[in-house]
DNA sequence: GAATGTTACCCACAATTACCCACTATCTTA
DNA sequence: TAAGATAGTGGGTAATTGTGGGTAACATTC
């Protein structure tokens, strides 16, 4: 998988509106338009958080999954559960992309939110929420890590 | 396979009306429009839900059934099951197709359906019913996907 | 041929969404 | 520091979407 410069470092406070707008991080949007790239794919995230997918990572695992034959039923509820809470959404000219409201109920957000950049997606999270998530991971154990010490150098 | 830009993702809710007509989400319907191509083919999905295929997917699965030897007879009766209960549909001005009476008895559908795009193909199931399926899958070991994570980057 | 039922096509309407414009705060630059 | 550009937020309006129903063409049955 050979991505291009969509890096998405940071984090941001947001709002969404009435009408379940967010804003995307001016940052992030200019990372984009690089490859001339407005549509996202929204779905939820591992943790209590929604992904906000750049387009050519959401495809690459498409065409993985349109790989996998419907005769297995493990590749069956697999595709189900990848592709049903997602769906495909460009933000407007003023940079704010629609969360369908299932999302916002998924990670419980109403007002504010932080988004977080996850190198090749986006975090949209509860702002509380995410406090709390932190609070959780001081109680992993510190060796937790361990296992990625061969795989990241840094 | 190289599949174009049929990717059906999403979970829509909708009613099937007094003529057995239901709407095909309006994003699906721009994904078909791009090739131009309005024919659907509706069938008995393998699980308890109907398919709806565009015909460029069903014609390719036509020519692999036509590589499957007829000489076994496992390969015949997934044949038979596979063609008997299929036709093909085009939608209204609309967008909504109608769905034959002996499919939507089989998925057991009466009115309010829930609809999964599947990437190349969409579901259409009983909502309730879809609702008892998830549940039971909630029963799947939890590690039946993992023969799936070495190939399903996210 | 009349009666019945089915199919395809058309119009209507409420609710939602997409698109556009406006305002303010912040950041840049000279 | 002043002035312009950019960023984040709010709201109005036109277009789209989902759903209901009417009607004419067609086939089927008695």
């Amino acid at each position: 998988m050979t991505l291009s410069p969509n890096k998405f470092i940071g984090e941001y406070a947001y709002s969404i509106d009435a009408k379940s707008r967010v804003n995307i991080p001016a940052r992030f949007r200019q990372a984009l338009s690089v490859e001339n790239e407005e549509t996202f794919f929204t779905t939820r995230g591992f943790d209590a958080c929604i992904y906000v997918i750049p387009a050519i990572v959401w495809q690459n695992m498409e065409m993985e999954l349109s790989n996998l034959s419907s005769v297995s039923e493990t590749n069956r509820s697999f595709i189900r559960n990848q592709t049903r809470h997602a769906s495909p959404s460009t933000y407007d000219k003023q940079g704010r992309i629609k969360i369908p409201a299932s999302l916002l109920e998924y990670a419980g957000i109403e007002k504010d939110v932080t988004i977080i950049g996850m190198i090749n997606k986006i975090e949209i999270w509860n702002a509380d929420r995410l406090a709390e998530n932190d609070q959780n991971n001081l109680n992993l154990d510190s060796n937790s890590y361990d296992d990625l010490a061969g795989k990241i150098i840094l």
